[in-house]
DNA sequence: CGGCCCTTTGACGGACGTCAAATAGCGTGG
DNA sequence: CCACGCTATTTGACGTCCGTCAAAGGGCCG
């Protein structure tokens, strides 16, 4: 059977969402914001299922609309015509795509699935209705896009002043830290759907080379990845690899 | 006699200052705003002069104050432990440092002189006061906000994925296009007051290397830097380089 | 004239990429 | 249930882009 897709909403609302419990939607739908609705965000379009490796959206998609991660794993890329991949971040379930966009009309970039996908856009006028009344959450919006800002700058200084090993080590910490924010992360062990090609052109590095630092890191029993999950198997030594 | 700073302001005010005619601060005090007010904004601070090569800001100084380059280039940066320099971006006059600083809490960076700087800080809580009725300047701030942002996913790109020429070619592109728009570009020719070092350490190269390529391109009939200008030869060959 | 950066040059080294082929998983279909 | 195909992981030999080290000029300013 297809790697299973989280329980998903029956109808065309967010009720019953799994993704209700976290990230974004959390702080949307109800996290301890005295100023918020009971009701549903504005929703412009059913729910969409995408199969792992396929397109969620297009850059072009994305000139009225607000993407929303709800179940799986992304990965915003940009290809060069040389047929190079770089990815620019992983957005995670019950994220914005790229908080961003809310405000912007610039342009989009292209998302993959790295899972299996549940995804919904919403219309971006409308988003920003709702923000209007509502401080709190309108704060939480400027904080995740400077934090979409700001891991932006981490990986420029990942990519331009460190070894292959120490942008491995952070990536998992901040997978990690991110998870940990999503009540995704239990123990040192997370779920890692990160194929190493994944790992690789997140970093300006290559498969083969991931492949052989991975090895090194779990030789030296830092971590491993095994059937999808990583586990952490020295926290400190980890944390020593990623200089942080 | 030391590298010569434009004609600074006399008094506390922007009144007379060059940086008026260019980038935001052009936006703010006049383009074609009709909601623009006659008067200044709120400065909190008079301007201060900088040495080239000397701390601009402090990353912990910015907590309540947005910072401004009136006059000079400047560097955004990070330091490893190790030592090692990895430039985020180049402000140039008339610019914000950080367009997001306007909204963020968050930790901003050091700011570098490339050459001799004025610049200034503004109360973060005015300029946001005086954003709310000047709807076309909030539309500018979160533009340029978005190409911030831009400008990081693109040298993520750069950084991972790209030969070390290509860098070079585009950070020359990048750089000309937005002196364009400040209408410090003439013909094929811009002011270029970078040190090889400051372009290594803006592309995670090293300025050994750097040199090498700088030969590469004159020698190729591409451009040359002398004298700290940038003269374009062939602006054909320099996109070609630059795969732009 | 002296000091300080910056640029330039050359020899050498290393981190990481490329190429190729074998192996392992995993889902699909007979 | 095995066969098949596809994708991912693994391994080894080899290559190259770019870094490191060191030293010798330049330009600018005191």
């Amino acid at each position: 059977m297809p790697a299973e897709l989280p329980q998903s909403a029956t109808g065309m609302g967010c009720t019953g969402c799994a993704a209700r419990a976290v990230g974004l939607c959390r702080a949307w739908l109800s996290r301890g914001l005295e100023d918020s609705v009971p009701g549903l965000p504005a929703i412009t379009q059913f729910e969409r299922a995408v199969p792992a490796r396929r397109l969620v959206f297009r850059a072009s998609e994305c000139r009225d609309y607000v993407p929303v991660i709800c179940a799986g794993w992304g990965a915003v890329v940009a290809y060069l015509p040389s047929g190079q991949r770089q990815i620019l971040s992983f957005p995670l379930p019950g994220e914005f795509v790229s908080p961003s966009l809310i405000f912007a009309d610039g342009p989009a970039r292209d998302v993959e699935a790295v899972t299996p996908v549940r995804c919904r856009t919403f219309d971006r006028t409308k988003v920003r209705e709702q923000m209007i009344g509502r401080p709190k959450f309108l704060k939480k919006i400027f904080e995740d896009c400077f934090e979409e800002k700001e891991r932006l700058a981490e990986l420029v200084i990942d990519l331009g002043r460190r070894r292959a090993e120490e942008r491995v080590a952070r990536l998992v910490l901040h997978l990690m830290q991110r998870l940990g924010k999503h009540d995704m992360a239990s123990g040192g062990t997370i779920d890692f759907p990160l194929r190493q090609a994944h790992i690789a052109d997140a970093l300006g590095l290559t498969p083969v080379y991931i492949n052989q630092i991975l090895q090194n890191f779990r030789d030296d029993g830092i971590f491993e990845i095994a059937n999808r999950k990583l586990r952490v198997l020295d926290p400190v030594k980890l944390h020593l690899a990623a200089n942080k």
